[in-house]
DNA sequence: TTTGTATATTGCAATATTACGATGAATGTA
DNA sequence: TACATTCATCGTAATATTGCAATATACAAA
């Protein structure tokens, strides 16, 4: 493997960064903060919300549901989104576990 | 421009974008939590401590150090890198007011 | 000055991501 | 049944990321 040597890092680490991966562009930031506003929407939501094509709204929606942070039910020939409860609380924790370890480096700082 | 069209977004959505984008890689969360633990360390630590080449490692601590979430300081020949606290804490509360956002979505949940 | 040590940068190959038009699949409606 | 609507997927082009060898830079010691 060339490229992202998964193997050498442990379980952890990797969840961390598949899911900050998945936060890591502006119009997935801007597809969940719509779907926190909102609480569930559709794809053609997005479409008219944000300005790009429904190709691209879709593949974006599809890397969020791949990590869980939203779910997706039938709803007519449209499809409702909205944030998976249980995962997001999973990642809040995960993340806040990774900010908690911090401690003020007193005299040690750089 | 074909790729990220960053203009459409705000500076919020791009902020945590270009955060996310930096814990979005394992060794680069490795690195974070490796000084979290030591509360300083040298890159030559890190090459030993993950098994990446030198100019890898630097590479990604350029990539940690650019977003602000580290720092270094010049220690003799070595460089001494940690994190930095403010930015620390600023990217915690980002993250902590999109986690906040969520509130349980009742009937409305699809 | 020369040598050694530690880190940064450059250049390149392999791979991944982003964006979108075109097309397909599923469902509702005339 | 025929047609429209909505979303997913495929194919492809443009760009970004990842990883490393080679090289450059900076500094300390001999």
């Amino acid at each position: 493997m060339r490229v992202t040597k998964k193997n050498l890092f442990d379980n952890v680490q990797n969840e961390l960064a598949t899911v900050s991966k998945a936060f890591a562009h502006p119009a997935r930031i801007a597809i969940v903060q719509h779907l926190l506003k909102t609480n569930a929407c559709i794809n053609g939501d997005l479409v008219a919300e944000l300005g790009l094509a429904q190709a691209t709204i879709s593949q974006h929606l599809r890397e969020l549901k791949d990590v869980g942070i939203i779910q997706g039910s039938i709803e007519g020939t449209s499809v409702s989104y909205c944030i998976n409860p249980l995962r997001w609380e999973e990642i809040r924790n995960m993340l806040n576990q990774l900010f908690d370890q911090f401690t003020s480096c007193g005299d040690n700082c750089c």
